[in-house]
RNA sequence: GCUCCAGUAGCUCAGGGGAUAGAGCAUUGGUUUCCUAAACCAAGUGUCGCAGGUUCGAAUCCUGCCUGGAGCGCCA
């Protein structure tokens, strides 16, 4: 699902004024007005404050290395600064800042630009003729999406539009298992649960899977083949469980708007010898070793396992990497862990030669991605373009009234649960799911207030930023309705509010570089909800069609909704959110 | 015990060296003849967990501590 392909149109400003100021600065140090210091890298930023510009540069940073004070060395700076096409004023303000103002013109020529481009304006070319892979949901095929694969899903899937929107070539993996004892498991429960359903005395053990959902899947099975099945060995209600898993998996992805690319099974990376050849290679650069304990292991450790009784088992070294411990890589009945065809995947993906490869993983999977990274060093390979963006926990909670505190909301056999992804879609929408999943620091937990999403629906940032996009809908249905259209506008006959929209408009390049870069895809759910923020008052005051506004007037203001209606709409695109034209 | 994450307004959370710390929800009062109320305008609230340190400047970086969560398997 392509978004906003094509040509860049957007400028990144900071850093064309970076760019600028450092040229200033060598400028004057060849001049002699500075001393000859290496110039260290300092952002400029965005304000907090009307009257200070759109962006600030602090030249406080370079008051020890010049030896001058901070006005001082801001005056040489604007003083040899190189012409900029965009900016307007530039004004030094104690305790020495370098306040730039972007000019009017530059953001009404934007308006035009916006609109000849359409979403494509917003595309950056950093990530030109590069690929990018994310991997991410990779839930394996033994039930229903659950909240927590929602979060995966909603974030991996806005880090793979962000690194398109970035000019990356963007592939969405899936990764899953489907050989391991929980398929194994999952197989006899559904076979349990259909001899149930043929009236059989079949108690389900504690350790399989409980789900009401085999049941619905033991009854279809009994409706369409009756008795027949009886025979069958568990190895046939695996294959019948993985296969309606993955159609409930995939129908329950593409209802919030998201799609892989590529499933890989770790099966295949038995069938090919991977995994060997991974353990070979290891082998070969000293890293692997047989015993029944590790080679560190402190007395207390050794006791546990001869306690045990194990047969010598197959260990890599990692801690020679880092890591606090040796981990076993092929257990002592010669069935590999599963971190051995971790390493075999990740090796695989690497050898696909992604630029970048990003892994929306749990927190409770930290350790072992930490000690795939050292199997892949001890393959002799680098694993730096793989990173890993960890979510912490996310729950389904409602208020309880009597303990006046939030309840988790548990995964219940009753109707009203709201524990998986089909259920938090029926409560409240995909576009609700996609945006609150989305709008909040991976690192933070993540409480999924349902009662909240659902009643207070009407005071939604969804529904907030949404209406943003309805509201400019309404205006061109309107005009096109009437016969009126905006294209001889003369933009000089638009107020400050409406470039003020214009000038936070164009941080969205940044807001996306910042978000894939520092692998924080929340931030562009942030920025779209400040941008609703500047919008609707301008939309309540500055009227289009109204019998008092003069035509040229009105025609000028019809291109600005036309331009916002386009910002709002790659916005919403890139969050995975629908546009509708009306609400 | 060790590692990671969080602690910011009544609640849910942004901000992660720069100017007077923000938003939503909740609370209170106001706003619609003509595209508009899922909206707008106005009002109030803070020992940025605690204590030190670094810096011209710290909510932000460092150290220690407190509280909550997650991880530390011959599980997947």
């Amino acid at each position: 699902m392509p978004v906003c392909r094509g040509k860049s149109a957007l400028e990144q400003l900071n850093k064309t004024l970076e760019a600028a100021i450092e040229s200033a600065l060598r400028s004057a140090q060849q001049a002699g007005e500075l001393p000859q210091f290496e110039i260290p890298r300092i952002p400029v930023s965005p304000p907090k404050r009307a009257g200070q510009g759109d962006w600030a540069y602090p030249a406080m940073g370079l008051a020890r290395l010049a030896r001058k004070s901070p006005l001082d060395i801001a005056r040489l700076i604007v003083d040899r600064l190189p012409k900029l096409g965009f900016a307007g004023k530039i004004e030094i303000a104690p305790p020495g800042f370098i306040n730039c103002t972007i000019a009017d013109d530059y953001l009404r020529k934007q308006i035009d630009a916006m609109l000849a481009a359409g979403t494509v304006y917003f595309r950056l070319d950093i990530g030109e003729g590069k690929r990018a892979q994310v991997e991410f949901v990779s839930a394996n095929p033994s039930g229903p999406i659950t909240i927590g694969h929602t979060r995966n899903a909603v974030v991996g899937d806005a880090m793979a539009r962000l690194l398109e929107a970035a000019g990356y070539a963007v592939q969405r993996e899936y990764y899953y298992n489907n050989a391991g004892n929980q398929m194994i498991i999952l197989g006899k429960s559904l076979q349990l649960r259909y001899w149930q359903q043929l009236g059989d005395d079949a108690p389900l053990p504690a350790d399989h899977y409980q789900g009401e959902y085999l049941v619905d899947i033991a009854r279809d099975l009994v409706a369409e083949h009756g008795e027949s099945l009886r025979g069958q060995s568990w190895h046939f209600f695996k294959e019948v469980a993985e296969q309606v898993m993955f159609r409930w998996i995939k129908r329950s992805l593409a209802a919030i708007n998201i799609q892989h690319d590529a499933f890989f099974n770790e099966t295949s990376l038995f069938d090919s010898g991977q995994i060997w050849s991974v353990l070979d290679t290891m082998r070969e650069h000293g890293h692997i070793y047989q015993a029944t304990h590790w080679e560190g292991a402190d007395a207390d450790e050794i006791a546990d396992v001869t306690s045990k009784g194990y047969e010598p088992a197959t260990w890599f070294r990692s801690s020679s990497f880092g890591d606090e411990k040796d981990r076993v890589m092929v257990k002592s009945d010669g069935v590999p862990t599963y971190t051995l065809p971790d390493i075999a995947y990740h090796r695989d993906k690497l050898e696909r030669g992604f630029d970048i490869a990003v892994n929306v993983l749990g927190t409770d999977h930290f350790s072992q991605a930490q000690v795939v990274k050292h199997g892949l060093r001890a393959l002799g390979m680098d694993p730096a373009p793989i990173d890993v963006i960890f979510l912490q926990m996310v729950r389904a909670v409602r208020w309880n009234a009597e303990l006046g505190d939030f309840e988790a909301v548990k995964q219940s056999k009753r109707a009203g649960d709201f524990d998986t992804l089909d259920d938090l879609v029926a409560m409240t929408s995909a576009d609700a799911v996609r945006y609150h999943m989305l709008a909040r620091s991976p690192n933070s937990q993540l409480d999924f207030d349902v009662d909240q999403v659902v009643k207070q629906s009407n005071e939604n940032p969804v529904y907030y930023i949404q209406n943003a996009y309805v509201r400019c809908a309404g205006i061109l249905r309107e005009a096109a309705d009437r016969g009126f259209d905006g294209d001889d506008a003369d933009l000089n006959l638009l107020g400050k509010e409406e470039l003020k929209f214009i000038r936070k408009a164009l941080e969205m390049g940044n807001v996306i570089e910042q978000a894939i870069t520092l692998y924080e895809p929340h931030k562009i759910a942030f920025f779209a909800h400040e941008l609703a923020g500047v919008f609707h008052p301008i939309y309540d005051e500055v009227r289009v069609l109204h019998s008092e506004v003069p035509a040229e007037t009105a025609k000028a203001r019809l291109r600005f909704y036309r331009a916002a209606s386009t910002v709002f709409g790659c916005l919403l695109q890139l969050m995975g959110m629908s546009a509708p034209e009306r609400m």
